[in-house]
DNA sequence: ATGAAAGCGCTAACAT
DNA sequence: ATGTTAGCGCTTTCAT
């Protein structure tokens, strides 16, 4: 199977010197000889020789890997945020081991312990949407485990995170549909335990207090941010007596469901209910109408997330929480014809 | 930083024994003593030991990884493969470590070098779509290093892979569009350099000989299978004197560039252009009208791929490619009102 | 300027 | 039934 990969060893018996000097060659060593360096550099190249990692992780105690945990990879959201993560841990010579927690604790535990079993070095961590305890992170806090944790965050004062800046967001959003015309919003959110659900529901209330509308506990929804379910809570609104002309789903996916419940209840976007998403995934432009939707910069959260990864490395870090700018997108989904 | 892991030593030492004893008491060895074996294993279970695998791997000279390397990570199509095979690589004690090519031979190229030099034991691979040598992976193939190639592949006398009908598929497209009542139907394929380009055309043109349709060059068009690269060949194919009644794109995301070039052009989908796309991405069904799409079994798929892979471990292995059935999924887009 | 030896954590052949 | 030793590939201290 494998081809054998050659070793130092291996290079130093066909040169007939020491192990040590070829290592000491191959990095330069300052008591080498200009001739043996070539020498030794110019066989490593021809034997194709790269440095067993293996061998210097036991040695070093260091495995240059980081965990990253997230409850799906099939989302954009967390794929973009994925190829942030790694274009940054590439340039800091470090390699990113990928676990999905399938939006499940337990996987998520698992792939916790199964990530530090391999020895990564630390964890970012998004927590699954059934996550409603946080001992396990607490855990690793305690035991001094690097961890970063992203979006859906917990024990801000100990893990340093990064967030978007849900809570203002939110209320653009409210506001946005106000200065539409629409009066009735409803909210359509996610799980309690979630943070991203605290923050966007403060949004929300403080975004229906600035356009001095009249709040309505009836007009808050909750769902498990499945299609489906995002779907039922809709009919559950349009069953009301006042039934809303407005709605935000708490994420693209579950606007997409709020969507499709009110097209088959028979209603017309944007002008009998406006809809407006959450996190701008790529399918906002190629749904019809076009969904107004809030757009992080995935790609650059990832790289955040990863650059204050490596910053809590460094010895008397304190936990911090980044906030990352979001943008409200309009398109046709939250487009009133005035009248 | 990183808390220090337990080891035999760490054990031994505490109980007065030697690390071999501890090692075989762990391991259940028939040589250790009932009482030793239980005395060893309370304490690694209350000091947490786990084994360090880059002792082991360094000993075993293998790593449990696998690399993957993808044309990007956030299309579902291959995020969904990637969970399946993630999925058999974990049953098997097995690791993923994914790296991107970013559609880019160069960082294909460099990602495979990466994913050697971390030993990983072997790759799993799709190729880049500007991909156009295969020296490479030959190179792979002559230093015996496990590979198995998926959806874009080549070589397979030598190297096992897992690809769709594409042909066949393909073929039933065109007879799908023929009984809906379309006539011009044409085509927009990707990059000449890829199988699936080569496979779907083929199916394409088998299909409108069995339909017995005159067969027109001018409906066949290319695009590097962006959304944008698929507009521009779309609005070729309206310009022409005699512009086509459906359109069949090579994947999903052409697909959309396509409806989108069609609804920009004030026509409507389906009655006065069918669509059909390849993959059946979450999208399609949210997407107005609703795209009749192929559906790959995805998530099997990654799973059947990291059983061939095992599977080529296997000492007297012959290469195979494995053909994963697809199915046309019938949705809105090619329903033409019959007339 | 170069070599020898120890040690990172582990297993297995070889003692006892 | 348990201990000792060598070795996987590498770096580094200590010789020479």
């Amino acid at each position: 199977m494998g081809s054998r990969h050659i070793s130092l060893k291996d290079l130093a018996r066909e040169l007939n010197i020491s192990i040590s000097t070829v290592s000491r060659a191959l990095k330069d060593h300052p008591d080498i000889s200009r001739e043996m360096k070539e020498k030794v550099k110019k066989l490593a190249i021809e034997r194709n020789y790269t440095p067993n990692p293996l061998a210097m992780g036991l040695l070093k105690q260091e495995t240059r890997m980081i965990g990253i945990v997230v409850p799906d990879l099939v989302t954009h959201f967390y794929a973009s945020i994925i190829s942030g993560i790694e274009s940054v841990a590439k340039e800091n010579g470090y390699f990113a081991v990928i676990a999905s927690s399938n939006e499940n604790i337990i996987k998520e535990k698992e792939s916790i312990e199964n990530l530090l079993k391999a020895r990564v070095e630390g964890l970012i961590v998004c927590m699954s949407r059934e996550t409603n305890t946080t001992d396990h992170f607490e855990k690793l806090v305690s035991r001094d485990i690097p961890l970063v944790m992203f979006d859906r965050v917990c024990l801000g004062d100990k893990i340093p995170a990064v967030i978007a800046d849900n809570a203002d967001a939110s209320q653009k959003i409210v506001e946005h549909f106000y200065a539409k015309g629409y009066r009735r919003i409803a909210y359509v959110s996610g799980p309690e335990n979630l943070s991203i659900s605290k923050e966007r529901m403060k949004g929300y209330w403080a975004g229906i207090k600035a356009c001095g509308i009249t709040p309505d506990e009836n007009l808050v929804e909750n769902c498990d941010l499945t299609f489906e379910s995002a779907k039922t809570a809709m009919n559950r609104l349009l069953q009301l007596p006042n039934p809303p002309d407005a709605v935000y789903g708490i994420n693209d996916t579950v606007a997409f469901g709020l969507m499709k419940a009110i097209k088959e209840a028979g209603l017309k976007i944007p002008d009998d209910i406006g809809v407006v998403g959450f996190t701008d995934e790529f399918h906002s432009v190629v749904v019809t109408p076009a969904l107004t939707s809030v757009t992080h910069p995935t790609f650059e959260m990832g790289q955040q997330i990863a650059q204050l990864f490596f910053k809590s490395l460094t010895p008397g870090f304190q936990a911090e929480t980044l906030i990352v700018k979001t943008q409200l997108v309009e398109r046709e989904s939250s487009n009133k014809s005035q009248s």
